[in-house]
DNA sequence: CGCTATGTTGATCCATATCAATAAGTGTGG
DNA sequence: CCACACTTATTGATATGGATCAACATAGCG
């Protein structure tokens, strides 16, 4: 791998602990890849080769059954996917395409247990990944089972606008196909969802929404750091 | 905490690979309890004081948000709840009570975190356990997503079988009501989705099922190892 | 530009929730 | 050991959220 991308990589919390050894020890078996749009990375049920690291881009995760579909996650730069897989030495659970070019990181996946297995630094930085990754699950869990698809919206764009720094208007970081799949709905009833939310004060312009009346919308989503916070 | 308890709580994968130093001195501030039915052990949001481990009875995770509530898992004896909100030392995601009497360890968080601090082959347990927790989380998100209730009940009832031995008949190990919980429907709806899977000869009488047409039950199921299986 | 994928809108259907009533267990105290 | 109270399970009637199907509009993209 080329080494201009090692400080990238470096500076992940995953390997940001981790000797200088170990971690060229990994870099060594990996390698950089660009994909094309729509490029499925990996299948689920496949043995987990690779752990995969997102440079540029972004990647969905997402899994068939039974001729249905649905997505799970996004991963964005600059994060790794299919950690526990790896760990576990066990097939993916989920599939992985690019959505948009993409430069991702291919580790083999035998480089990382071995690394695992030696570096007790490194064990507990997947530890701290994966407890985040476990806890993000549950509240994604909790969003789907306890609110209708009105309320997982509002609370999404509540959470959209605090990524997207405050303002009134941001731009959804998805297209609203796959918006609507993560959010556990057809596209056609996110259509009739963003329309429900219009009498709390949400507008849409294609891609932009301005909430009008922040409190109107909170108090219709009642976000709860339980189920919305980023971090905890 | 009664030295008694310590080989079953020795036995976890999670301990097993530490050393008694170690493990004596996570047991040193822990201690037993037992519980009656139907106590609120702890509450989503509150601080992680202590990692659970279940040494007999059962318990119910669950969560609440706007008047509504949702079972998310059970645990059962002889393993630990809790372990991720522990180690991120970040609030508990979901409440949990008792649901017969049960005996439960308590260890407190700060051990827990001061051991996984020092001690690689704890941490290395500890990654095991949560990428195994993760992927089941995200084999109940797949299953919620992908499958129609009746669908899900189907795979439950086969799973649970498995789990019994095998055998055509064979009990529920929830109360009904939890189950349809579990499963993310209404107790009137599984009532009426037992109905409905008995075309495919599934048979209730009270907590005992009958499965009298395997193959005619997997071919409606269609279940897949990637969402059902326990293992992997 | 026109092609193709995405998004919207309308009509309808279906799964599931809700509300209400009854039945069946389950546990408790006399 | 039974009677009572209370919870859980079932059944029916109805409402509703959301899916599906179909038509059309729109936006990217070669």
């Amino acid at each position: 791998m080329p080494e201009q991308h090692y400080p990238e990589v470096r500076a992940l919390g995953l390997f940001s602990g981790m000797t200088d050894e170990n971690f060229f020890a990994l870099m060594r078996g990996a390698y950089v890849q660009n994909f094309p749009p729509q490029i499925e990375l990996i299948g689920e049920g496949e043995p987990s080769d690779f752990l995969h690291v997102v440079l540029s881009g972004s990647v969905d995760l997402f899994s068939q059954w039974n001729g249905r579909d649905t997505s799970l996650a996004t991963v964005r730069p600059i994060s790794t996917f299919i950690l526990a897989a790896t760990i576990k030495n066990a097939p993916y659970l989920m599939s992985a395409r690019t959505i948009e070019k993409s430069r991702i990181v291919l580790i083999p996946s035998q480089d990382v247990r071995a690394i695992f297995d030696v570096d007790g630094n490194f064990a507990r930085a997947i530890v701290t990944e994966l407890a985040q990754c476990y806890r993000s699950v549950i509240k994604s869990q909790k969003d789907l089972k306890l609110r209708t698809s009105l309320e997982r919206l509002a609370n999404y764009l509540l959470r959209q606008q605090k990524r997207a720094g405050g303002g009134a208007a941001f731009d959804l970081d998805f297209e609203k196909r796959r918006l609507a799949s993560v959010l556990g709905m057809t596209p056609e009833n996110l259509s009739r969802a963003f329309k429900g939310l219009l009498p709390y004060g949400v507008s849409v312009e294609g891609t932009r929404i301005t909430i009008n009346d922040q409190t109107d919308l909170e108090r219709f989503a009642k976000p709860n750091p339980l189920i919305d916070d980023f971090s905890t």
